[in-house]
DNA sequence: GAGTACGCGTC
DNA sequence: ATCGGAT
DNA sequence: ATCCGATGACGCGTACTC
């Protein structure tokens, strides 16, 4: 067998996005891994999901292209079509070339021994490669499946293998030359597993009716983070298993310094503030994002996969909460355990008094459910709503085109700070909560009140006012009020209202958490 | 060298 | 992240 | 019950531009 063409690829994922069959799209795929030799399964499918870019290649990429696009394909076909290996050689060459001056050119080198030897429909294939725009992940699901029909194995063993070794293409390679280790695959201290999820629901006690007796927890606005230690060997990753020990010094302390040799834990880190309240997102975000600075990233725990020769991920909730308690102490995320609405109610009441977002309703009896988004955990955060004016709308892309899809949201700015009273001030935009035949609607509707168009914007007069749900609002340099909404949806249309009735830009801007006093 | 735009990852 | 639609 | 696709605000780091 020979390595694979890269024009097989190609073609493979023309006929993918072709076809609105999920089943013809997993046959498809597990043909072209069931071609591929073993060696080019874990590139190949680093390729399918788009994920082997290595920093900023969408522009340098396009240069390239611009560079050649003069340029006629070498007339003589390239003699050997160019190969999956090819192509990883070329992101790893990528990935070698240091960050710095000069740098440019030599990745501009790389990529253009690529293209010379590309025909023109894998130009066309690299370049949405490189550019970004077969990045949706999309395929994540159907590769899982795709992968087991090409290595004959069961797709719930291939499924549990890459769970927990957070890795398709090496679970791919093993499916096929070692079907008995992929059965054996267990979890690792120190090979990152796929977080299990949640789903949601609106209140506690519809919650509880989903898990019954349930572990209430505080929900915490920071980031996930999943720690491995291995005595004093320490790993950090996040939720989607990149390697941040370097940045959380603090974290990685934190965990030395805990009652336990060989641990998994599952948790959140986040700043607080001097009074011992959780700081606003953006900033743990900030500290999150950045090598360092003197504040101090701290991390909580709400759950354990592994201590001390012991795997944890099947024992019930109840179980690994026990061991939790032993291992992380004070680093336990606060919970109670209840199966009475009102208890787990007054339990969240405190939890949003104290800062936190909302709280995690768990089933007690629940096993660890690595990357799956099942209905044991559920999460419970409080919906605000405002009636604010659409002042414009982006023609949606994809299965929207066609219609007005994305909606530029104004608050009203009653008392004039922000410009002449009684005018808008633009807070956000959403896309989320239209139905199909509301999205006709609107599109109808706003294409009626148009003034101007720029680009994919269509502005209109500022008559319609929409009822808006969002979970909070956040400092913004971007919006000219100050700030913006996170989490905007659609609720629905509020044609009984004018726009002087809409929500005005000081009631958002009383929710913003009061500025940190300088001192 | 300063300022901007992009890419990616957090939610 | 969230939501509606498709499978 | 899940997966997919269309996009939100932000923050960092860095490639690119002048």
């Amino acid at each position: 067998m020979d390595s694979l063409p890269l024009a097989r690829v190609v073609a493979t994922l023309a006929e993918v996005s072709a076809t609105g069959s999920r089943t013809a799209k997993t046959t498809a795929l597990a043909g072209l891994l069931a071609a591929a030799l073993p060696g080019d399964l874990v590139p190949l499918i680093g390729l399918l999901r788009a994920q082997p870019r290595q920093g900023r290649l969408g522009v340098g990429w396009r240069t390239v292209a611009a560079r050649r696009s003069g340029v006629e394909p070498d007339p003589g076909a390239p003699a050997a079509p160019l190969t999956v290996a090819d192509v990883d050689d070329a992101f790893g060459a990528l990935a070698a070339v240091p960050a710095g001056t000069g740098s440019s050119v030599a990745r501009h080198g790389v990529l253009d021994a690529l293209w010379a030897r590309a025909t023109q429909a894998e130009q066309d294939f690299l370049t949405r490669v490189l550019v970004g725009e077969l990045r949706t992940g999309a395929l994540d699901g159907l590769l899982v499946d795709a992968v087991a029909r090409a290595s004959g194995r069961p797709v719930a063993e291939v499924r549990r293998a890459a769970m927990l070794t957070g890795d398709l293409g090496a679970t791919a390679q093993l499916a096929r030359t070692d079907p008995a280790g992929l059965a054996a695959v267990r979890l690792g201290v120190g090979v990152p597993v796929l977080p299990m999820l949640a789903s949601s629901a609106a209140s506690v006690a519809e919650a509880l009716a989903v898990t019954g007796p349930a572990s209430v927890e505080h929900k915490l606005d920071g980031a996930r983070i999943q720690v491995h230690r291995d005595g004093d060997d320490v790993l950090v990753v996040t939720r989607s298993l990149a390697d941040v020990t370097d940045r959380l010094p603090e974290v990685v302390a934190a965990v030395r310094a805990l009652p336990v040799q060989r641990v998994i834990l599952d948790g959140e880190t986040l700043l607080l503030g001097e009074d011992g309240a959780p700081r606003p997102f953006q900033d743990t975000m900030a500290r999150f994002g950045s090598g360092g600075s003197d504040a101090v990233l701290r991390p909580w725990f709400f759950d354990v996969l592994h201590a001390d020769g012991r795997d944890l991920i099947d024992e019930p909730l109840a179980e690994r909460r026990q061991v939790l308690a032993e291992v992380a102490g004070d680093l336990v995320v606060p919970g109670i355990v209840t199966d009475d609405p009102q208890e787990a109610e007054q339990f969240a009441a405190a939890a949003l008094a104290a800062g936190h977002e909302g709280v995690m309703v768990k089933g007690i009896t629940s096993a660890y459910a690595a990357g799956r988004r099942g209905k044991a955990w559920v999460k419970v955060k409080p919906v605000r709503t405002v009636d604010l004016v659409v002042l414009g709308c982006e023609w949606g892309s994809g299965r929207r085109r066609g219609w007005l899809s994305n909606l530029h949201l104004g608050a009203r700015d009653a008392a004039g700070h922000f410009g002449p009273p009684g005018e808008f001030v633009m807070v956000g935009k959403t896309f989320k909560g239209l139905t199909d035949a509301l999205l006709a609607w609107q599109t109808e509707r706003l294409l009626a009140l148009e003034e101007r168009r720029d680009g994919a914007a269509v502005f209109v007069r500022p008559e319609l006012v929409v009822e808006i749900a969002f979970d909070g609002v956040q400092r913004s340099q971007r919006y000219p009020g100050g700030v913006a909404l996170r989490f905007a949806r659609v609720k629905g249309y509020r044609e009984d209202k004018a726009a002087d009735q809409a929500d005005t830009i000081d009631d958002l801007r009383t929710l913003l958490a009061p500025a940190p006093a300088p001192d």
